[in-house]
DNA sequence: TAAAAATACTCCATAGGTATTTTAT
DNA sequence: ATAAAATACCTATGGAGTATTTTTA
């Protein structure tokens, strides 16, 4: 079996129609050039070129070599290429699945870090509910997902925590009377509830968490996103659960208000979540390793 | 410097899936394997494979690599076969140059034995006088030629004798009187001549033959072929010299009439030249080297 | 527990290298 | 006289191979 090495000794040969010049450029020997192709020729039964005190000369055996050489050459350069592309971030496209408070929260910031770094890099961003995003990472739709808990998981699949966060009861001017002191959540019933529709996590979750209470669990108004449920609460709508981080701005504004509660909410969790049967590209581990360091 | 033989081994466990089948194909080991494919991704500093306990799966890098290196492999499996064809004869076509003379004399049975031991190379002859096959030669449109002589080479040629041959004076009916006793080329100035046009070598020899004896040398009818003399000497045209091999037949036929001279003809040559600046291919050397042996 | 890859280790073929000779212009 | 290839010979890397351990489905 002929070692494909000495393909790519006879590319630089051929091509420069001299052991010597040949050595040079592969940062080689004549002597070992000269072995090598003498090798080359006794394997393919063959001779390839015609030596002489001015270099060498192909025979056309050696030039049909060639050309065939020259492709896979040119093939293999190709391959080094794109690698060395892929390894330094210099292409790539990341399809990220991320629920609308994980990306709000924390992987906003962290894109705007990693693109600064990377701006060659493509980054798609899919779905915003945690179920959808779980289910495109299944159907190997997207590289990896990003969504807050709860959520259930395969056993294939592999989850890292990244951080957690705190929900606040919000509350517009007419209810402003809620903040005077703090309020058990079942003795606000009365007032109407604000949430995210069936489907999404933080529905499920403040459904088990009232139940789990005993308390009834009938929101008056089902948004599709997070960011609907600010303006409502401006608007006296309602009352609703909010991130803390993302209230804190329209709180210090005075157009919404904390109502403090005797038994915390729940704790949110944001979680990176992998497919383990699905190999990762290198630009798709670097942004999970930068999204995962320091968490 | 990434050896090109690692590509090689790539292919076989990217086909296969799996570093002990690839080490079983190629007749080789499983740790080999390991250690050349742990090399070559520590040289693209890349990651090519997942490993598991049932085998390998590639990484997107993986797969590309994989897109290049099967095109590189095809065309390097390729080359390997074409030039299998070539040294075992499978193929090929070889152009010979070569003058009526050689080829009736000597060429014609040479390539009959030739093709039955290789019918699948293919054979082109071309030019019907010497100094145009030579001039066919200069320029590369044969790969070699089989001339008779007289002819002039370039220092770039290089010749081999092959075999000598005897002409004789041929007559027809009419000139029968002649072939009694010996005869003088001088005496026999007054009988129309029949020779080869200018610019063949025949001519040029006769032309310094005649000279050389201090006799006029003024043939009445040139003709462009040596198979023209044949009938023009049967019809009683005039004399003319002819290759005795070749006159052998007709004359015991009766038809023509072997002239004795008192001193012998020139001896002739038939020679096969090559360039010695231009490589043969397997072929050709196969076919020159047939022609030459024995000779 | 079984099948595949990883690890550890030995051995030696051959690639890498230097110096010199040969060859052909 | 020169420039390139061939030859001779030395060194040491890394490929070939065997035995064993680790991993995970």
């Amino acid at each position: 079996m002929i070692t494909y090495d000495y393909y790519r000794i006879f590319y630089f040969v051929a091509k420069y129609k001299s052991f010597t010049k040949a050595a040079d450029i592969l940062h080689n020997n004549q002597p070992n050039i000269t072995r090598c192709m003498n090798n080359l020729e006794q394997e393919l039964e063959c001779t390839l070129f015609l030596r002489s005190n001015r270099g060498i000369v192909l025979t056309p055996e050696g030039e049909k070599l060639y050309k065939h050489v020259a492709i896979a050459y040119k093939q293999l350069s190709l391959a080094e290429e794109e690698l060395r592309q892929d390894r330094t971030l210099e292409n790539g496209i990341i399809t990220i699945g991320a629920s609308e408070n994980a990306l709000r929260l924390l992987l906003l910031s962290k894109l705007e870090f990693f693109r600064k770094e990377y701006p060659n890099v493509r980054i798609r961003i899919l779905n915003y509910s945690s179920p959808d995003a779980i289910r495109s990472l299944e159907a190997n739709l997207i590289d990896f997902a990003v969504v807050t808990t709860p959520f259930k998981l395969k056993k294939t699949m592999n989850q890292f925590s990244l951080t957690t966060y705190e929900e606040i009861l919000i509350c517009g001017p007419k209810y402003k009377y809620l903040t005077a002191h703090k309020q058990y959540l079942k003795d606000l019933t009365e007032i109407p509830l604000i949430t995210l529709s069936e489907g999404t996590g933080t529905h499920k979750l403040y459904n088990k968490y009232y139940i789990s209470n005993n308390i009834p669990f009938n929101p008056d108004m089902e948004v599709a996103t997070t960011d609907q449920i600010l303006p409502m609460v401006i608007h006296n709508l309602g009352i609703g659960f909010y991130p803390k981080e993302l209230a804190e701005e329209v709180i210090a504004a005075g157009k919404v208000f904390p109502i403090e509660l005797e038994k915390p909410l729940p704790e949110r969790e944001i979680c990176l979540v992998t497919n383990k049967n699905i190999a990762m590209s290198t630009s798709v581990r670097k942004i999970t390793d930068f999204i995962c360091e320091n968490m």
